[in-house]
DNA sequence: CCCTTAATGGAATATTTATTCCATTTTAAT
DNA sequence: ATTAAAATGGAATAAATATTCCATTAAGGG
């Protein structure tokens, strides 16, 4: 083992923990391997498992695995798993039992509501963060910091994304146009050439905003679409797609994780033109 | 121990081992009440803990423990750590993993913006359910219901908030009136006895709403709160008050956790007037 | 007050788990 | 091909942890 030196000190926290995993990296042994690379997909069960439960995960023998423990630094598995216990946050726990607090007050009473959609909130924001296609999003990026005048166009549940998206393009200097349906008034002609179109919608899809992306198209106006799936009909009428997963209560769906990519899509656009 | 019969089973899932806690109830003797209520304050810890340090923390010997667990209906302590080891939900660190991931893309690039903006999202909505005042909840709601026409005012970065809610209002037949601010007009007039008036402002708190607020106020139209501090100038103007925390980036703040308090005031306001 | 039952604490015992060590196999260098 | 170094697997050993058992104390009831 030439890149790793035995008088290494353990990693003293998790990201630590993390940076020496990744700075170990790939001239291991074939048994070393297996265990790096089991013990990097599994790190979240290093606090609560055996030498032998994560070695046989490794399907290596538990020898392995000790000496995996002593590569990364520490004097053996005890004292990685110490790390690990110690460093396991109370927060989400803690987050639970009030979750169940809340509901306590009865289904359909405000705490119980309010739990409910904090937690479905907190689902589709890590569903988006799973989600999410990274290419698209620079694509996205991309097409709208070389466009003239960004138009946002949503209605309805897509209103407050759009509106949004506007204030905080506004907020960064970059010019915006809301269209927001006032005297059921499309400015479709303000779709002018080098412009583009931000169009949201989602299921079951407004016809005014599949009709503005399409006159966008139309005029080769680039249109980025934000909408719930893959198979939505705004999908043929865009250059770029950024879908985003929402959980779902039959009547309503949590809005939280649009509103979190629409911040991140506002604030990289306004960055990428700034450095334009 | 009369209340408690030995032959009962073990809980089978997280839930049932709260139920079964819950059930136990008062009416223990000196140590196992002291097992209890830190078992109960630590069940985060279970997973991670041995008999020793749960012991420990709750001040009792190790025996006493194990009684507690036997009394909860397991055979021992390793049965019920088995529970919560088993439960542990692999999903996070996955979206752990992923945030990482993301960030790789390095800082400034959407990707990177995204898991900051999604992590903040996810961080306020936790802290949204840890500190919301199910009182303040349930007399908003109240005031809401028993109002005439429900008046929203919310601009800049609170206006996607108040155009949430006014479509959430309207999906759910609520008579509500969104002060949206077209024409510079603020529709004071509008505000009329016996209606409520939704004021949403967040740091620097604009002056429009605090505006409307305050003759809301002069008018004896109740005011419902949604603001970012308990020291917020909108909080003497109102009735009733709803704060969320969002998580802070300086330039720009989280919109996801407001967004989700909407929803469940929204639904509650609608459930409860469908139910007058 | 006395007797019975329940609760308690701690030590001994049993079980589980981590670690070390060594023989064998594989790989790399000369 | 030979030798040295590295990797490997498994068993023995050590350490940690869970459990049981029993003597003592406390509480409750007649």
């Amino acid at each position: 083992m030439s890149n790793v030196d035995a008088s290494v000190a353990a990693p003293a926290s998790v990201e630590e923990f993390h940076d020496r995993l990744a700075q170990i990296g790939g001239d291991l042994p074939k048994r070393l391997r297996q265990c790096a690379d089991h013990i990097a997909a599994n790190v979240d069960r290093i606090a609560v498992s055996t030498v032998a439960e994560l070695a046989a995960g490794a399907d290596v023998p538990p020898s392995a695995l000790m000496r995996f423990c002593q590569i990364l630094g520490f004097s053996g598995f005890s004292e990685m798993q110490k790390l690990f216990r110690e460093a396991y946050a109370p927060g989400r726990p803690d987050y639970a039992t009030r979750l169940k607090n809340l509901k306590q007050n009865g289904a359909g009473s405000p705490a119980a509501l309010l739990a409910e959609f904090v937690e479905a909130g907190r689902q589709s924001l890590e569903a988006l963060a799973k989600a999410t296609d990274e290419a698209a999003l620079a694509r996205a990026v991309a097409l709208l910091a070389g466009a003239g005048m960004l138009h946002v166009a949503g209605f309805r549940r897509a209103y407050p994304v759009s509106s949004y998206l506007a204030y905080v393009f506004e907020k960064m200097s970059v010019p915006a146009m809301l269209h927001d349906g006032a005297g059921k008034l499309d400015h479709r002609f303000a779709l002018r050439a080098g412009d583009a179109l931000i169009a949201i919608t989602f299921a079951p899809y407004s016809e005014e905003t599949l009709a503005l992306a399409t006159e966008a198209r139309e005029r080769g106006v680039a249109v980025v679409a934000i909408t719930d799936h893959a198979s939505s009909p705004l999908v043929p009428l865009s250059d770029a797609i950024l879908t985003v997963p929402e959980v779902d209560f039959g009547a309503f769906r949590s809005l939280s994780a649009t509103i979190a990519l629409a911040l991140a899509l506002a604030v990289s656009v306004g960055s990428a033109r700034d450095s334009a």
